[in-house]
DNA sequence: TCGATTTACATGCATTTGCATCTATCAGTT
DNA sequence: AACTGATAGATGCAAATGCATGTAAATCGA
């Protein structure tokens, strides 16, 4: 019988432990951060938004494709979106190819907020990750974490 | 300027990078972990209450101890696992050297219940890691995502 | 071209969540 | 012991969330 420390055995075992310990860090880390005052005003899943639509080169998204970064129901992204129009913060469209389909942008003032939270957020991240990680650590964790990301399936 | 492609130049900038991309594989992977059969009954948070009970060694936590594994505020805790003992799943009782605390823990159907969806969540899990990254990989993962978490303050 | 199926988003409704606050207990000070 | 502040957990209440479903537009098949 192997220890509790030995690393996972089988290969399904080291699957399930290299998960586990990447969501406890995802939650460790998440609670810190949004305990802080970067998200006074601005829920996490709302800033994610406005974050996303500030790296997209044409400025312009779909709903649908919004709901691929964000952890939340389709039903509730249209709502959260719906809010943040109301506060000014972005603002929809019709998608002129398609019908069905609703295109988000950030407002100015939307684009101006995001910054200003995400200069706070980045100082926060990184006063949480620097210390904990050497340099050439984190840039085989991003690796990683993006080659996981981008070898899942759809 | 350099190019976006290229690894983070600042150390500001790659802490923030290895955050985001550690954040984006969390939720692309707990969305196809959460849409599976696994959680039909059982939403994950709860699910993660019963799992981490049962790694528990005395079988007995604190509320707030349990508090630290789950990302939900204080106030949501209390209330979800009020609605696990009404599923019968855990059962609490006063701490004996603290007037103040709870302590939780698994009953034998909250036990089997989770033993059962552990199962399947396993297979889940191996099917989606497993194909993304090498064993050597996986262990690289484990092992700087759990120096991560250990190194976060407090 | 017409009917059937699928896709994109919105909405009614019950459940879950978080914030603020409350109570009770504990720890430290005098 | 009495007082002060901190900590554990519960609760009222408003807001957010998800499920099921609805509507409309696109796509597919005959």
């Amino acid at each position: 019988m192997p220890a509790r420390t030995t690393p996972a055995a089988s290969p399904v075992r080291l699957a399930a432990e290299t998960w586990e310990s990447l969501f406890r860090a995802q939650v460790a880390v998440m609670r810190r951060l949004q305990s802080g005052p970067a998200f006074k005003n601005l829920a996490v899943n709302e800033y994610d938004v406005l974050f996303t639509l500030s790296r997209c080169p044409s400025g312009w998204l779909r709903l649908n494709e919004l709901n691929d970064n964000v952890l939340l129901s389709q039903s509730s992204l249209s709502r959260l979106v719906e809010r943040l129009e109301k506060r000014g913060l972005v603002a929809r469209m019709p998608a002129p190819d398609d019908g069905r389909g609703v295109l988000v942008k950030l407002t100015d003032d939307g684009a101006e907020l995001q910054k200003q939270i995400g200069r706070e957020h980045v100082r926060d991240i990184a006063e949480l990750v620097a210390p904990a990680l050497t340099a050439a650590e984190q840039r085989e964790l991003l690796r990683l974490t993006e080659k996981l990301r981008t070898s899942l399936p759809r």
